[in-house]
DNA sequence: GTAGTTGCAAAGCGTTTGCATGAAC
DNA sequence: GTTCATGCAAACGCTTTGCAACTAC
């Protein structure tokens, strides 16, 4: 299934995961998660209801629907919170997508993605070790990059 | 100066971090910071407040010098903020605690705290190959923990 | 047809701020 | 005496919600 899903298009992977918890599919929702997909990058529930409140092409969504279409992306797996220094909360999408962590650059404000499959490892068997069982993890690294130095 | 503070007591380790970053050492900000010791666990900056309005002992400290004298606790090192999932930050002492991250159960909301200097090694090492400072780190794990099962 | 979704506007909530007063230095 | 901190209340910004209209199924 995990494997069969890359083949298909970010809007089936959705229809398909909607389906499956007995939500519907409405355009808006199509739609928001469409432009998530667009962006390939880190945004708010804010930057992203500007988006469809100031853009010329494609149908307006609301600023309700947007905050409301969050939440219900994330169930499916298909977005996930990141970057948790900052007050609002901030996001990306998580199709298609190998997991990755967060450099935060505290002089410029750059966010250096890296991997983490060493640190999962060392998460998971501290987990175990606690009788913990992960779902998931987020780790975020603050400090000054290469450039800034 | 790092070993010699551990003999001290709180009130004395913040008078000194105050006067060395020129700040004024008020009645107000050293009984937040009392607070926070006496606490000994996670708290949010509105559930601090709370307890400045609704107590009988001590004098009264308004929602604004709470709200105000968080950030100059992080500045000095005496307070750190985690738990990042929750909508409000939440918080904890820093000082003369050893660094540790935290698992949150999404059953129950149980935090248990464990230990990262396995993980603060693995941290280090990826920063550095990335030409990234690392100053500070927050790791949480969300699971199952192990009652909830 | 029904249950779930949308858009709007208003409310909610944690947090920040302007300003006059007051206290630390 | 000067500079900075406090308290109040109002403002702020992000997020949530009640409700009526609407639409996917």
């Amino acid at each position: 299934m995990k494997v069969a899903q890359r083949h298909l298009k970010p809007a089936e992977i959705m229809r398909r995961k909607l389906h499956a918890m007995g939500l519907k599919c409405t355009p808006q929702r199509l739609e928001v998660f469409e432009e998530i997909v667009r962006m390939r990058g880190h945004f708010s529930a804010e930057e992203l209801a500007e988006r469809f409140r100031t853009r010329k092409r494609g149908p307006a969504i609301s600023r309700a629907t947007v905050y409301r279409t969050l939440p219900v992306l994330i169930r499916c797996g298909l977005v996930r919170e990141v970057i948790f220094t900052e007050k609002h909360s901030h996001y990306e999408a998580a199709y298609s997508r190998e997991h990755h962590e967060h450099m935060v650059c505290t002089k410029c404000g750059r966010i250096i993605p890296f991997d983490d499959s060493e640190l999962e490892r060392a998460i998971r068997k501290i987990a175990r070790a606690a009788g913990f069982s992960p779902v998931s993890h987020k780790i975020e690294v603050c400090g000054v990059c290469d450039r800034c130095r």
